[in-house]
RNA sequence: GGUCCGUUCGUCUAGUGGUUAGGACGCCGGGUUUUCAUCCCGGUAGCAGGGGUUCGACUCCCCUACGGACUGCCA
């Protein structure tokens, strides 16, 4: 089969029915590496064709997620483009022309059976053991269309306003083979597949009609979506067929499914917060339930992390390596080196590639993204004093928000002491100890009071009094952090400074008792 | 129930007929840091099972098992 498209364009098409998932996330991801690597065009379409499932706030949220990840939107309600509207609920009336094109060369046909009946008719055959519990060559035979009602009756009841859809006429036991560029080829026999709802009695096209016209009147050369999809892909390949599209047919490419961290089935909504981690890129209302559902945002994810570790969900480049920029993975993209099973995601790998990221970002660009947070818990704070602490924690911080836990100290005088560490580096001896080190720390005169010139000062007293460093170092973090870990103790009493230190082991040695 | 898709360490994966089956996360141990983290070194652990094909199968074919998706006037 051979690409009758000059240029690559692909679209990311979401459904507004709430907050895009992780899975959806990777799926756009994939949809803008694969165009950026081909120089395409990368659309945003829209597909409210459910009214019923609208979710008011939704479509803002996605394109916020999409922007919040660096994917940008080449083409789409907010950019504009030759091939719009790209909101579906507004094109409406290219679908019914495009519904009438099949009624009128027969592959498709009016049914007028109510829910009710529908309902019955699976029920019968499924009590019946049947195999088969579709509307298709067979069964239409027994309800209310185009088949069994005379075309008189048929424009009858549309002319009295009888609510109606407009089914695919699939034809029976016709051997389809379509292509799919992760999978291969798969074969079906059309026996299997039922005659789809193309047009609802409201009015307006399900899913695969409106898909099919707008991909084609779009011209998406590459469809790159979930593998759910999968099942209905001969029934497109049939529906591109029927408009006489074929030649102008898309390639296709099925991506593998997000499963659960542990257990069975692929991710859900529910899993995040019940499993400890976010499954929505950005933080999200439900404004019915008021229920909140965190974000990898608000969790304290750069951006660039959560995007490399969705990308390699499913997907390798060539090599060892795992850390990769967005630049990095458009460079190195490609379908064929997607996976065909579906990937269980893993909280832990997760946090691990933000702390690479958290590392390797320049401590200007955290504190800008820090600061404003750090500002309403300690007012007023010295913005080179914050990153000179980012400096200093970055390593270990897993997430932004741990910034808060590994250096408050650096803010605030200690509340309370760790009563493990009290207990372990705490001695008898050590409170006086302390008042010899806070005598020697009050002797540094004020300019002098540096990482270094304190570091050589308590050395030396150590050395001097034959005493081991960790009967004084420990203590002496204890009272200035209140915890027995952090970075190098001279560098945060260079940092809180001369006042504060003393100020520290001072009250360190008043309130601590064993 | 039916159709389709899939199956390499616990997890993410490399591997396309001949490899001591490689890497990463996690976990464990060691070193550096007289703290924690980072970093470095080492260890742990895998081809779902059974038949073929072949001189030779993780790699190809079949069956079984298991997992997944779909089976709506939802996408």
């Amino acid at each position: 089969m051979k690409n009758m498209h000059e240029k690559i364009r692909v679209r990311f098409a979401p459904s507004p029915t709430g907050p895009l998932h992780i899975g959806g996330v990777r799926t756009a991801l994939f949809n803008y590496l694969f165009a950026k690597k081909h120089n395409g065009d990368f659309l945003l379409r829209i597909e409210d064709t459910d009214q019923a499932r609208y979710v008011s706030g939704a479509q803002e949220y996605i394109m916020n997620s999409l922007k919040w990840c660096g994917i940008e939107v080449d083409e789409g309600i907010n950019e504009g483009g030759n091939f719009g509207p790209y909101k579906q609920s507004e094109r409406k009336e290219i679908y019914k022309k495009y519904i009438q094109i099949l009624l009128d060369n027969k592959s498709a046909y009016y049914a007028f059976d109510t829910p009710e009946e529908l309902d019955a008719m699976r029920k019968k055959l499924e009590k019946s053991g049947s195999s088969v519990r579709h509307y298709n060559f067979q069964t239409r035979k027994e309800m209310k269309n185009s088949f069994t009602l005379s075309e008189d009756e048929v424009k009858q009841k549309i002319k009295n306003g009888h609510p109606y859809v407009v089914r695919f006429n699939i034809p029976e036991n016709e051997e389809i083979t379509v292509k799919d560029i992760i999978r291969g080829e798969i074969k079906v026999n059309s026996s299997q597949l039922d005659d789809k709802v193309l047009f609802k009695s409201d009015g307006l096209p399900t899913y695969h009609l409106a898909n099919i016209v707008d991909d084609y009147l779009m011209q998406i050369s590459h469809v790159i979506r979930g593998e759910e999809w999968l099942p209905s892909l001969p029934l497109h390949v049939l529906l591109y067929r029927s408009f006489g599209w074929e030649n102008k047919m898309p390639e296709f490419a099925h991506l593998p499914l997000l499963l659960k961290p542990s257990g069975k089935g692929k991710l859900s909504k529910r899993d995040g917060d019940q499993l400890g981690f976010p499954v929505f890129p950005l933080e999200w209302k439900d404004s019915e339930t008021n229920e909140t559902f965190t974000g990898y945002r608000e969790s304290g994810y750069l951006p660039e992390a959560f995007i490399n570790m969705l990308a390699l969900l499913g997907w390798t480049p060539e090599g060892d390596r795992e850390i990769l920029s967005l630049e990095d993975m458009i460079a190195e993209f490609d379908l064929n080196k997607v996976h065909k099973s579906g990937a269980r995601f893993s909280p832990e790998k997760a946090k691990w590639f933000n702390q690479q990221y958290i590392i390797n970002t320049p401590d200007e660009k955290l504190t800008d993204l820090l600061l404003p947070e750090i500002e309403k818990r300690f007012p007023d704070v010295d913005v080179l004093y914050v990153e000179k602490v980012i400096g200093l924690v970055k390593e270990r911080m897993q997430l932004l928000t741990d910034f808060y836990q590994q250096a408050s100290f650096f803010f605030e005088t200690p509340k309370e002491y760790n009563q493990k560490v009290v207990k372990k580096r705490w001695k008898e001896d050590t409170p006086k100890l302390m008042s010899e080190i806070y005598d020697i720390l009050k002797n540094i005169p004020e300019i002098k009071f540096t990482t270094e010139y304190t570091e050589q000062a308590v050395k030396t007293f150590i050395e001097k009094n034959e005493l081991s460093f960790g009967k004084i170092l420990n203590p002496l973090r204890l009272v200035l952090t209140g915890t027995g870990g952090g970075p190098h103790l001279f560098d945060i009493i260079s940092a809180v400074g001369k006042e504060e230190t003393l100020f520290r082991i001072e009250k360190g040695i008043r309130e601590i008792k064993k």
